[in-house]
DNA sequence: GCGACCATGCGTACAGCATA
DNA sequence: TATGCTGTACGCATGGTCGC
């Protein structure tokens, strides 16, 4: 039997077996609500298949989420062996190496409320681990499963049953490639500690002798080009951006040779005013610089992306 | 409808540089 | 050395998305 991993440890778990489950609870707070439902399936990694599966209601007086999973509490009140299904639950848990969840945030929270066991395995959240980028899948954003069914195509069954969505989990992670890889990042960890001042100072520093120059000095800028038909303008966003994003304003202005700072100063040529401007616009208009508005901007771009 | 999470944007504190 | 200017990075607010 194997043992559970805790978080602390320095080592990456293995991967072989995972613990696929989801509840379906009665609203969102453990603490006011209760989950009328459990669902979970044992998955080989290196099989790519299902190798058990469980699934049982919870008994529940009322169910006020009963428009979104379509449970009736009376059904819950009928007799069946749930407390013998959450020992083969707890079974199946002593066999997993780790949890796996669609949005371990919310599910992880019910577990060791009575009566559902604690899980003290680590978790991975499918929801926030770093897919692959595939059509109808955004990067670096949380993914749904339905749109993680579609881009592997998966049929859903009956969405918001527990079973159901982790069946459908399983052959989604089925038909991954590069499972291990996708398991081992999707780890949920503790969040990383933000940089203090003094080291990101003393980095800057360290980054910026002997000299510093517009060009290299500060992370968030890339290098303008020398020449283009916004050389030597500088150029502050402020508000927000229609025609395109305020991350993309700025590599285009410095594909034109412009450069883009986050503050007003005098050194500012140009301001870019997008909806529902702040402050820099007052700032700018006192310093007579420039406001240029989005299609303002979009006729300084045009020889550069000509 | 509510809660959690993430991306985006604003305002501001502060470190570094230039100048007197 | 003192002072002012500049730009970066952080904290916070807001809106969008997805979970149930």
């Amino acid at each position: 039997m194997k043992q559970a991993l805790l978080m602390t440890t320095t080592q990456p778990p293995s991967l072989e077996t995972l613990l696929i489950l989801d509840l379906e609870t009665t609203g969102l707070s453990p603490e006011k609500h209760r989950c009328i439902e459990l669902g979970a399936v044992l998955f080989s990694v290196s099989l790519r298949t299902i190798l058990s599966q469980v699934s049982t209601l919870l008994p529940v007086d009322r169910n006020p989420a009963q428009r979104i999973n379509r449970i009736p509490p009376k059904a819950s009140q009928r007799p069946q062996p749930w407390q013998q299904t959450l020992e083969l639950f707890q079974v199946m848990a002593q066999h997993a190496d780790v949890a796996v969840a669609h949005n371990v945030s919310f599910d992880r929270r019910w577990f060791g409320r009575p009566p559902l066991p604690a899980v003290t395995l680590p978790w991975i959240c499918t929801c926030t681990a770093p897919w692959p980028s595939q059509p109808g899948l955004r990067p670096g954003r949380r993914v749904s499963l339905k749109d993680l069914a579609r881009a592997h195509d998966v049929q859903i069954g009956d969405a918001h049953r527990a079973l159901a969505d982790c069946t459908v989990l399983a052959r989604i992670l089925a038909r991954c490639d590069d499972l291990e890889a996708l398991l081992l990042s999707g780890l949920v960890q503790p969040r990383p500690q933000r940089q203090d001042k003094t080291s990101l100072a003393s980095l800057r520093r360290a980054a910026d002798k002997p000299g510093r120059t517009l060009e290299s000095s500060g992370a968030n800028h890339t290098t303008p080009s020398p020449a283009g038909p916004l050389a030597s303008k500088t150029f502050v966003l402020t508000g927000t951006l229609s025609s395109f994003s305020r991350a993309e304003a700025e590599k285009r202005i410095e594909a034109a040779g412009g450069a883009v700072t986050s503050s007003v100063s005098r050194k500012t040529t140009h301001l870019v005013v997008g909806a529902n401007p702040g402050s820099k616009l007052d700032k700018a208009c006192a310093l007579g610089l420039v406001i240029l508005d989005e299609a303002a901007l979009l006729q300084h771009l045009e020889p550069a992306s000509a």
